[in-house]
DNA sequence: GCTCTGTATCTAAGCGTTTAGACAAACACA
DNA sequence: TGTGTTTGTCTAAACGCTTAGATACAGAGC
């Protein structure tokens, strides 16, 4: 059986001190140690292989130096979908960074749903919660149990919860007004799921701009569905359908866009000289689509950097008593346009 | 400032009796309680939100339910990589099914390496390795640190380490096999680092097939680089220099296939029509390519999962002193054929 | 009525740290 | 020489929990 690891007391019986100096040798304080003394434990914290046990020290230090993330509750596939993947390596790297720890809550929980629980079990010193569906619970939750926590892309309920996100109504705006302007009249919107933070400001956005470039909102042409390539797929079906299809198609992720691609592909349409395209999102995928896509770029890992930033400051505050700040943070999103929107036939037809 | 939460301490005071009588109703013992006690104590555990403290509990408990995910150092984006990705997907399912953590140590360390501390600080009770470099000397560290481990795709170098894999060379000589069946008589290899662990294999399962199938190995064709796209680009183009190109290419992951597909694009090169290519781990881009990409299917997700249950069962095996084996496994990879491969045009001249 | 057994509960030690308070030795100053 | 200060180290309590051993009490057997 192996035998157990050398705790403090080890080290400070083979060097001939208190468990006390030890802990000072180790935390470079609160009190000096003479630096004879000093370089005689670590010689024999060095012997003896001796690292610390977190799990004690968190006991009276109250801080982990861990943070966990929290996916949206039932959600499919939430580590192949570009967009939690880029947050999370922004997040990461932020916290390595920091030198702290990552630990998953997936929404694949214990008992079908989010359990407070999970998160209760002061096992990391902060949550960051990504994309929470608008119809969950959690905010109001965890604000009641005292933990501190930041959102990215969340619903701005509550103003002393940080938040971080991109202006999704504006981006939206821009891309209908760039579409406007090639001369489309005819622009649908295949959003995602009606439930997730980011759709109904998309939507908004979409109808803004549709206003301001003086077009009717068709209802026929706005419709929700899931963010992946198979509603795309169904969505750009529907809009086919249509006694008068639109020319233009506003996909609200780009996993919708690809499916709208695949449907195309299918169907003959040629992107952009029949049918243009904008997806949301910007994933690695998008510029090796044919044609390339256009689409709204959301500075993914720069959010998720920010996030883990913001809820580490926070925690820092927190420890120190000062009064923390908590910041609604809006990075800036950027239309690329690629070649997949173009004027609308007819338009030539009309120029 | 927040009053701090509820303790062991508080709920015995609330439901009056002893806080070992508290601790024997949150673990169902080891001793026996009281119907009406054990009714009171979870009343008051209610009425005062209590949520036992994991950390602590740890601490004498020795096990914390929480495993650790190790990747490969330097390495570039590991989250964006859906190898990596779906293994994870595997991973989480299993350890949230039997109610573990999952916490992420990526490569991005505090000392620019590795750092064995950041292992042993008993956050976890074991760890997965995934797909670490053969250059690593990380399994060694941790045998003698007397950590619990697991790896995915890993050498195996010590028997007592237990590996998931699928059988790499097997399934190269398979896609060999199946690009001379079609009458390719130059088959080139693109693969990817060298110090990939599963770049070797790969290898000689492609010289094996090579042989069987009475071919000749000319080495310009085969190049090894990393397993992402801009190589595949680059490779292809070097390929294309050679005074006899290949007809078909094998690439060592889909990544690769991808730059393949780019590069001919460009220069007009049709697949299959004037080059095959064959990919390796089917990732969910491949069916959707155009043509689309026959590939090897490597069971990420089910080898994420069987990694998390054999690293637990061994803990488990730990825990009670049973012996524990350390199983390597190797689970079934399976070759896709799409439409990426079909006989080369000179072998229909012949034909 | 007395001992014996079993059950429910309590007391207290321990897990590996941190840190406030006590203390001894060395030094400065009058 | 005695007093005050500084420096380095130690003792011991605390963090929130688990669990072995002690204890109190009820019912069973005689």
């Amino acid at each position: 059986m192996a035998k157990s690891r050398p705790t403090i007391t080890d080290v400070a019986r083979e060097s001939g001190v208190s468990i006390a100096t030890v802990s000072y040798v180790l935390n470079n304080g609160p009190r000096k140690v003479d630096a004879d003394t000093k370089a005689r434990v670590k010689a024999s914290m060095e012997r003896l292989r001796y690292y610390p046990n977190t799990i004690a020290r968190a006991l009276t230090n109250k801080r982990l130096n861990a943070i966990g993330v929290v996916f949206p509750h039932p959600y499919p596939s939430v580590f192949t979908d570009p967009y939690f993947v880029s947050l999370m390596d922004g997040i990461v790297q932020e916290a390595a960074r920091r030198r702290q720890n990552v630990m998953l809550y997936t929404g694949l929980d214990w008992n079908g749903e989010h359990s407070l629980p999970a998160f209760q079990d002061r096992r990391v010193d902060g949550l960051i919660l990504i994309a929470m569906l608008t119809d969950s619970t959690i905010v109001p939750s965890l604000t009641e149990a005292g933990l501190s926590f930041v959102q990215i892309n969340g619903q701005v309920a509550d103003a002393a919860v940080s938040n971080i996100d991109i202006d999704n109504a504006e981006a939206a705006r821009q891309v209908v007004a760039h579409l406007a302007a090639h001369g489309h009249r005819r622009i649908a919107l295949l959003g995602g799921q009606e439930n997730s933070p980011s759709t109904l400001p998309r939507r908004e956005g979409y109808l803004r701009g549709l206003m301001e470039n003086g077009l009717a909102c068709d209802p026929a042409m706005v419709l929700d569905g899931l963010y992946d390539r198979a509603w795309g797929r169904d969505g750009m079906a529907r809009l086919l359908a249509l006694p008068a299809p639109p020319t233009a198609v506003f996909a609200g992720g780009d996993g919708i866009a690809e499916g709208i691609y695949d449907l195309c592909r299918e169907r003959g349409i040629r992107i952009p000289a029949d049918l243009s395209v904008v997806g949301f999102d910007d994933t690695p995928n998008a510029a090796h689509l044919h044609p390339p896509l256009s689409s709204v770029r959301q500075p993914l890992r720069q959010m998720g950097s920010v996030a883990a930033a913001t809820l580490l400051d926070q925690l820092d505050a927190r420890a120190s008593a000062l009064p923390a700040p908590a910041p609604q943070i809006v990075l800036p999103a950027e239309l690329i346009v690629r070649a997949s929107t173009a004027a609308p036939r007819e338009c030539l037809w009309s120029g």
